[in-house]
DNA sequence: CGCACTCTTGAGGGAGCTCAACATTTGTGG
DNA sequence: CCACAAATGTTGAGCTCCCTCAAGAGTGCG
């Protein structure tokens, strides 16, 4: 399941860099989790399948972000967005062998997993009874904080990686792009491209007036 | 902020016992976030709130649950579903001070982020882009889950708990139980206690065929 | 008993899904 | 390089589900 360009025999502790090409997959819900991840270069999602085949998409990961961080079994799927690089981590079991700094370890999944649940309850927020176009303006100003802030974005994901994830139809999701830039809150360049051009008005609609 | 029956110039590393009353507040979103707490008896309740007023639950606490454990600050706020009692634990910083066993606590602290962040995950599965029924059919699975997998739930929160939970109003929460129980799929026993009747039908509903 | 709170129920309207078609971009082979 | 196919994105019309507004019923407490 883990297409992995590992040399066998290695230090089993020494974390191993891996590559995935756009759209393959990185692990699968139900799959053994004896590591986990943290993206270097490039963008990747989980999601989970609704017994009816819709998709759920629970996350999109930047670099720096982890995946995969499970006990026993992967609750979810991975697959890489762009072409990605990633960092593959052991397991920190409390009974593992003898092996460097467990500590360390430790304390660097407890900052992993940390954050990986301030995203996720982020995303339980945001997307609570909201309307379409509150959902994508918090989506926009999500993603360009993730991408470090600038108004001109590359959305790395195709509409239907973003309607899964926000809830909505790719229909929904295209015609209030449309709309928010009909109303001159962003300007829509191509599929992947977008740029803000009313902050405050989208903060607002995103219903950030602080923070 | 931390409303505490403490006894100052204990050990500060023992985990220490609170209580709380129906509807107290627990901690609130902004506070600072010098320890964490994992519940003992009773329920209790995350939230945020938009800009709008808008409240969205963030997730429920049972016995063995945690919550608080954010970086800094807390993310969002915790208040008391039914009297509860929980014990608070200090962070364990990774540069804190020389302190009994730091690598137990860490494991306790890897587990529970885990536990919530399964939790975290396992909502945004079970909410998007779903009918009313299909969430309530999936609460309703969940919550009997929790509390040990017996048909008869006793809901320990109210219905504006439920619809804040959910991303539904009361109203509609109200009317799909109705309907719900009216399909012989439940029954309703006053506010907070409910039947599972038809089991098959219920995972069904919340796209549960397997698992 | 009366007040406050929670829950239930009904009628009407609007946001977003479904169905359908078209446009645009990307990829492939001649 | 162009022709064609496949994938992805956009747009429109109609309908459904759930929210809004409004009122009534049940429950607990002083």
């Amino acid at each position: 399941m883990l297409k992995a360009s590992s040399h066998q025999g290695r230090d089993p502790y020494a974390p191993e860099l891996l590559h995935f090409r756009k759209g393959e997959t990185i692990y699968v819900e139900g799959d053994p989790a004896p590591s986990w991840f943290m993206v270097e270069t490039g963008v990747a999602r989980t999601c989970r399948f609704h017994a009816n085949g819709h998709r759920q998409l629970t996350g999109f990961q930047y670099p720096g972000d982890v995946l995969g961080y499970e006990q026993e079994t992967h609750r979810d799927s991975a697959e890489a967005v762009t072409d990605v690089t990633m960092r593959r981590h052991r397991m920190a079991l409390p009974a593992s062998p003898a092996a460097g700094d467990r500590t360390t370890d430790q304390s660097l999944a407890i900052t992993a997993l940390r954050n990986a649940l301030d995203n996720a309850n982020r995303c339980i927020f945001l997307f609570g009874r909201r309307t379409a176009p509150e959902r994508l303006a918090a989506f926009i100003l999500m993603t360009a904080e993730r991408l470090g802030g600038y108004d001109d974005i590359e959305l790395p994901m195709c509409r239907t990686d973003i309607a899964d994830y926000l809830g909505l139809t790719i229909h929904t999701v295209s015609r209030t792009l449309t709309q928010m830039s009909r109303e001159r809150l962003i300007t829509i360049d191509g599929a992947h491209r977008c740029r803000i051009l009313d902050m405050p008005g989208l903060r607002s609609l995103a219903g950030r007036h602080e923070d």
